[in-house]
DNA sequence: ATGAAAGCGCTAACAT
DNA sequence: ATGTTAGCGCTTTCAT
């Protein structure tokens, strides 16, 4: 039975089979008649939806002025107010966004797009942001990414589209948004966590570089001289700049530059696994690893506990964030933590400002703001073990 | 300075400060002289983006045309065609899909609403849901209404406003979508992970009886006679499903009814660590714990340890769901595994199936689909501890 | 194969 | 205070 076939069913028997009773006998009575109507020439069933065109026959007024008694406008008196809005709530009438966003230029949507949705870093900031979003009464449009850069390219595109007011973006490549400036110079864009290349943009991320130091000073000071450290793709900002503190400060606290291996993958379980492995392979005198994400450190975990060696015994391990569960992991994880509840409402508020701004981007430049964490001490780091490692491999 | 002021400055001195050079400087030279118009009375100043017409003024064209060769229409010659995809890419012509949605009447996006966008139960489904949707076109509008009723039936309406195609939902009261239902009685929706009184929607599951009762027979097996059940707000549908899973295994396995208390709460840490607490002190003969829930099962976990009662020497626990940090929990959680991911697609499907059928929606009745878990055996588990629990509260 | 024109539902002039 | 009208940018007849 094709739609089409349904439909003219439906009008014949004059009634709606296997639908919501209630709701529907409802709609009904409002309209008076059947609602199930021929739209054009498509041949197309629909029910109605009620426009302000049927509010204005319904009450006798004229188009402006139903429109007018809708928003709030000044000039309406409150008779007719009241007639419209009972006319609306009789007719079920539901403003059509889509045809407003057309009219007035802007959609009062917000789009955001995240490399991954499964993790606290960007559904913190997420959580956040719609919270500050909403508030103003604009909806946000959540996309994920999977930190494929040509995914993330087609969703701030389909934005773009959509004609969201504004974007909050966490880049997955260098070029971060760079597709849509082109085509848009002036929508306002906000990076939240990681930054682009992009110098047309404002952002908000950690002082990851410091994280990094803190961790590495916190271990050295535990009497670590063999520290590994596990991070993603080397062309992330962030990865950058962990690297950096790494290495700035195992070079301050002199630490033999081998001692010290760097394994640049990915922000997964898989790259930790893999890293771990390799770390226990090749690297036999690591006394201290550092996974620099909350998923790496999933991996970590679990190989170590795979391979016997515990912790902080025989490895000390430190984590990056603050996920809960830290908290009651086997053992619970030392690690760098973010504010991320504070950095996602700071990104709300820049990008905020940037449409509240309109057109007028030219009074401010890109605003960078970074912002500090904490070093969180728990039970999966103390001082080396002395003398030989035990260690089994699975 | 204000947002006009900026832009009549702009307008003099015809640059652009601060923004990005390259881009701006491609498209100046694309559309030939200075972008920045004045639109109409509103005196608010904008990019001209480019629509339809301007290409048709371009190529010479007519509007028709264009969109057809745009769209991909049969109708067209491959010269024209060509002529205009080079006019639109010169332009930087990007579709707006307001437009295109309000002509339609289907706006290709549809919407998703979860209680919790940090849990996993929703997170891993509405990856899916966005993978499957983007395969068929569809952008998915993700948004979070924190298990408040309120938030909810607002967030359903902006969808609707918003004229999304179909929404998914899972719904944080019994009635569930029943606001938008009254005033749209076809939009195709689909519940995810709990259902509502609705009966004019698809709903995709856990087994969740089941998964409580084999807890429970787990636990019996190893020995215990008294457990407590951690769970959320009574009125959910998967509260009620595992109460009445955990009740009809404590029957059948004859344990009795006071040794097996059921504390209903939310859905969260903290009646976690409350329900942990009462369980302490007011069923001291309880020797295991069954949250239902991972954010539950958090605030048990951290209570327990503050509390120096071990697991599962002194007290077994058993989770739900399986978020990958279970296996590297102090100890390694048992718990009901749900195939996610499974669900994610199922409900995706229904959902489209929907959409496509149109308003045929007569043609199938409701479909409701339950998916069964498994059951995952780790280290939380074990034979209770026979003589006195020691006990130490903080 | 292409052009002209109507109209999706709304807002914002402008006229009254 | 209210009515009328002109579009926003697009698709889709209908005519050529």
């Amino acid at each position: 039975m094709s739609s089409t076939d349904a439909a003219e069913a439906m009008m014949r028997d004059g009634m709606w089979r296997g639908g919501s009773a209630s709701g529907l006998g409802q709609i009904l009575k409002s309209r008076g008649g059947v609602i199930g109507v021929w739209r054009g020439r498509r041949r197309r069933y629909r029910f109605h939806v009620a426009t302000l065109k049927d509010i204005a026959q319904e009450t006798g007024l004229g188009l402006g002025t139903v429109s007018r008694a809708l928003s709030g406008a000044p000039k309406v008196s409150p008779a007719t107010r009241r007639k419209v809005e009972q006319a609306a709530k009789r007719l079920g009438y539901q403003t059509n966004a889509l045809a407003r966003a057309l009219r007035q230029s802007q959609s009062k949507a917000v789009g955001l797009v995240i490399p991954d949705i499964e993790n606290e870093f960007y559904t913190s900031g997420a959580a956040i942001l719609q919270d500050v979003f909403a508030r103003e009464g604009y909806r946000l449009v959540l996309c994920c990414s999977n930190s494929d850069p040509e995914t993330d390219a087609e969703l701030l595109a389909s934005l773009v589209e959509r004609r969201v007011d504004g974007i909050a973006h966490t880049p997955c490549s260098p070029q971060g948004a760079q597709v849509i400036r082109t085509l848009s110079p002036t929508l306002p864009i906000v990076e939240y966590a990681r930054r682009s290349e992009l110098d047309s943009v404002d952002s908000v991320t950690g002082d990851e570089q410091r994280g990094s130091a803190e961790i590495v000073d916190h271990l050295v000071g535990l009497g670590h001289a063999s520290i590994a450290m596990i991070t993603g793709p080397k062309d992330l900002s962030t990865t950058q700049a962990r690297l950096a503190g790494f290495d700035d400060a195992c070079r301050r606290q002199r630490l033999r530059r081998r001692d010290c291996p760097r394994l640049v993958g990915a922000y997964d379980a898989e790259w930790g696994r893999e890293a771990t492995l390799r770390i226990l392979r090749d690297h036999p005198g690591v006394t201290a690893i550092y996974a620099s994400s909350s998923r790496i450190v999933l991996g970590v975990l679990e190989t170590l506990r795979e391979a016997g060696v515990s912790i902080p015994d025989d490895m000390s391990v430190v984590g990056f964030l603050n996920p809960r569960w830290y908290g009651v992991a086997s053992p619970p994880l030392t690690t760098y933590e973010l504010p991320l509840k504070e950095m996602g409402d700071i990104a709300a508020r820049l990008l905020l400002q940037r449409i509240d701004a309109g057109s007028d981007q030219s009074s401010h430049e890109r605003r960078s703001v970074r912002i500090e964490g904490r070093l969180v001490v728990r039970q999966s780091t103390s001082r080396p073990r002395v003398g030989p490692v035990p260690r089994r491999m699975a």
